[in-house]
DNA sequence: TTGAAAGCGATACCAT
DNA sequence: ATGGTATCGCTTTCAA
């Protein structure tokens, strides 16, 4: 250690950078000059082996960055772990099957103190690995009712159904849905579920579900609309997979001359701040992505400083009844 | 090391997991068989702590995940860097002064690999903490002439200079222009200066500039615009600082009746998907946000390979010819 | 092909 | 208030 070149061992100089007490601040003052004008800089690496500790890092696997309620989530959480000290480890991972595996296999191996996972299905071997790991784990997006550890999300069949009801009662008898196709069961496949459900209860008809092969953007609203509606042309109104396709499909109606809500009504999801451009409201569902990051990270800061956690946060989600059904 | 109760010394275990040769393919079986029957994961803090090795993290600092376009920027580089087993360690810092700095000593002290940094000025301590320690840095967004190691950009000056001729080759005499206003030198400014110069050239009149405090984003385009026409309602042509907040002046147009291009022309910058949706096609300028991140985490997985790498990479721009103006 | 020993930079523990 | 010593898990070096 640099620092003991300023006459004191170096057991002493790591008080003083841990600012633990135990020496005098003369003591103190020298050290710290040394520092300073050795431009030091301690090696939290070695720090995290020596002490056996875990490190600072938190790992944060989200399915990517292109969609843009993740950004919010993964913003929500980096604010508040950075502000308690702790550094956010990305993993883009749910682009591939077997990656977040590979990917959890990596990150443990850099001793994390924690990690936030979205979703809440896991390869076996993953389950196995975080067991072994023995760290605070938050998985997020969807709510479980065993998380593996903690859980922080809403539920997606519920607002779902919220939707499909609250269109049945708006009188609407034939429904589509678009979205894009996932590979495993995941929270859209969950909302539209619960959407169905909800049609059926209500009398409805869910004539058609489109399910693209693309990503849940703006083209693949405008375009999913304009290949449901040329197969069901008796559609009356679409939920789509989010507020981003959503936007899409009016983009397509008023290219088209469809008046919307007259012709078709079209309903959202996830609020995103696009719409909030609309000269009228879009009917979607609420939710705080933010808040999701946020709650994520305090749940894990609370279990890292030893704290009691309530293993599962419920952040729940608000139907905007907005003027496009 | 666990796997040594497979009957084999612990270096010959290492030379195993680390595929080194030295061993025999039985013995190498044994120890593949333990560490598999264990779920042995490998300490890389330790073993970046032996070797004096750096890590094989990559400290990212952008400015916030709220501005897609960084988000594009961020998921280039995630990409790129996890396909070379490397590691994203996050940094969202510019929403306060001195947070580069602070994160920068933080990251630093996790032995990284190299530093991807947003933005080419830095405050001096930033300089000879970098220097200091001796890694592999780039700068990323803007470009400079002497980036500290690396840089990727583009000339922002030279692409609001484009934007000026343009509109100014179309006829324009009355410009406007709205972004939202930042502490210091960067990017936007920098096109606003190109903009306002080849406005002046072109003899006309930059009469309106403004700077919101506020987020480049929708509403702040949709406002933006509501005030500056309120102020100077002479404007023909406005310059946005991004595409969100031309999106949202469009949308204000809309719903107030105004036609664009007919009474005002608008004009974005950074081609954002949201854009893709309008029946017509946004006047703007495209930039490739994903290659700057390839490209800064190619140079970046380059020089740590030891390659000899070309310091400064022009991402350039391209205008686009919409049908906004 | 294999192993024994030193050491990386910090901290915990025990002494002074 | 201060310092000596062992130690963390792994890799490097040298020897067998």
């Amino acid at each position: 250690m640099v620092a003991e070149a300023a006459g004191v061992s170096k057991m002493t100089a790591s008080r003083v950078l841990r600012n633990e007490g135990g020496f005098s601040p003369q003591t103190r003052d020298r050290v710290l000059a040394e520092v300073e004008r050795l431009g030091y800089l301690p090696n939290r690496i070695a720090a995290v082996f020596s002490g056996d500790q875990k490190s600072t890092f938190i790992g944060v696997s989200i399915p990517d960055l292109g969609n843009e309620v993740f950004t919010h989530v993964l913003e929500g959480i980096d604010r508040k772990l950075s502000a308690f000290g702790h550094q956010t480890v990305l993993g883009m991972t749910q682009r591939v099957a077997g990656e977040e595996e590979k990917w959890i296999g990596t990150v443990l191996s850099w001793q994390p103190a924690g990690l936030i996972l979205t979703g809440v299905s896991h390869a076996p071997r993953v389950q196995q690995m975080l067991e072994a790991a023995d760290l605070p784990v938050v998985e997020i997006w969807e709510l479980s009712a065993t998380p593996f550890d903690m859980c922080v999300g809403l539920d997606h069949e519920a607002s779902g159904r919220a939707m499909g009801r609250y269109l049945v009662s708006k009188g609407y008898k034939h429904f589509g849905y678009v979205g894009t196709h996932h590979d495993a069961a995941n929270a859209a496949a969950a909302r539209l579920s619960g959407f169905g459900e909800a049609v059926k209860a209500g009398e409805g008809r869910l004539k058609k579900q489109l399910l693209l092969n693309d990503v849940p953007g703006f083209y693949t609203g405008y375009y999913g609309v304009e290949q449901l509606l040329s197969s069901a042309p008796e559609t009356e109104v679409v939920f789509f997979q989010n507020d981003n396709m959503a936007m899409g499909a009016i983009q397509f109606c008023q290219a088209k001359g469809i008046s919307v809500p007259g012709d078709l009504g079209i309903a959202g999801w996830g609020e995103l701040p696009i719409a909030s451009v609309l000269p009228y409201r879009l009917t979607t569902v609420r939710v705080n992505h933010l808040r999701i990051g946020q709650a994520a990270a305090e749940k894990l800061l609370l279990r890292i400083s030893g704290d009691s956690v309530d293993p599962v946060t419920d952040v729940g989600f608000q139907l905007i009844e907005g003027e496009t059904v």
